[in-house]
DNA sequence: CCAAAAGTGTTGATGATACACCCATGT
DNA sequence: ACATGGGTGTATCATCAACACTTTTGG
């Protein structure tokens, strides 16, 4: 074709919610450029695979996490953006449970959460990438019912109203939330089982049900 | 670096709304692959231009429109989407108002406005494409001043009442509409002119103002 | 005067907030 | 018994859909 050549790069800004903060994955980048620095982990598109299938290779690759929701986010390509030659990177958004990171077998040994709030003079533009990223997340928790993506399989109403507290940085009314979530049809369906708990009434677990779109939506007044 | 050499392109998704109905521009493909076939238009990324930049540039060079909005849709990147060679593709919306298409001076010599529920069969994966942003631009309607784009500089509550009437496909209250839109802060500014009508009411004209987001949004019920 | 379209008032339904209150468990 | 957190009832307030009504023009 004659056209100039592009490198295409997949990267993720994979999030969790522990430690009643909102979490970034990120690695130190042991190469040129931005060597020493830290990053959103990615890497190069494959010849024979998608967008998406790059997306959840690189994320099955660096973290060996269980994956709780992952869509595309944005395309970036300023020219100058990578040093070497032009590269477009395709970013994706993960949302993932709390857990622990795996450090054997995956490339992920120097990977590490840090709060989104402390995550700043990233490589390249990641910056950018990681605040839309956030803003992203931020908003889709309103009219869907991604919030359940960082929960494990079975989780609490108050576990789920954290994610909400956290993400959206203010105290929500447990009883209306409560109210709210079990009213929506589809979102929840209950496991009958409850915790065991230390020093309090047993809450009820549930899993997520079918629905992913939330009407009405959770509005978060003002922001 | 030894990676894949991919091109890249730039895709235009173009929506108006003219004679009652959503139309997106498309432009017949003179060659190979798909030689005949109608398709978006879009270009391939230059060297030293950004994303956003080559958007702007197609959309210049293959219609001369004015633009109302121009926003990032998303990329679309499978293997076999082009036959000759690996293209990964970042799509785009731009909202435009009704206008003539300006047949000279630009590649827009064979460009068209369809109706986006005629269009299908499209090149490549367009399809897909135009299905994504017609679905981005009902649901933007929702929650930004984003109907203003598809308005000239000067409209009526009505003609911004057409547009969500023909993006959404369902008829409005014309009395509670009037009232959510100029209750609104921030959305319309009066010019102080009005419309000459012929057998009506003349109507007030605006203008859009700074506001960027709805708050309270319109829902479009159920749907 | 009549038709047509702009713009306003009012009402009842629905959903959100705030908060009092009860329930079930561990210590 | 009591502290702790789960879960419910209810009043108050904002918002919205529906529709009757008034206003301002052209014919």
């Amino acid at each position: 074709m004659g056209h100039p050549a592009v490198a295409v790069t997949v990267d993720l800004v994979v999030l969790t919610v522990r430690e009643d903060a909102l979490c970034v994955l990120l690695v130190r980048r042991g190469v040129e450029p931005h060597r020493g620095r830290e990053a959103l982990p990615g890497g190069f598109l494959r010849p024979d695979e998608d967008l998406a299938a790059a997306a959840a290779r690189e994320l099955a690759e660096e973290t060996g996490l269980t994956v709780g929701h992952l869509e595309q986010l944005a395309s970036y390509g300023a020219p100058d953006r990578d040093p070497r030659q032009r590269v477009v990177t395709v970013a994706h958004l993960a949302l993932v449970p709390d857990q622990p990171l795996p450090t054997a077998g995956t490339d992920a040994a120097d990977a590490r959460w840090v709060p989104v709030a402390d995550a700043c003079g990233l490589a390249f533009d990641h910056d950018r990438v990681l605040a839309d990223g956030v803003e992203r997340a931020r908003a889709k928790l309103e009219y869907t019912a991604l919030a359940t993506a960082f929960c494990p399989p079975a989780f609490t109403v108050a576990q789920l109203r954290r994610v909400y507290e956290v993400v959206w940085g203010r105290a929500l009314d447990p009883r209306n939330f409560h109210r709210k979530v079990t009213g929506t049809p589809g979102l929840l369906e209950p496991t009958g089982e409850t915790t065991t708990r230390d020093g309090g009434r047993p809450a009820q677990l549930f899993r997520r049900g079918p629905a992913d779109t939330l009407h009405p939506p959770f509005l978060r007044t003002d922001a």
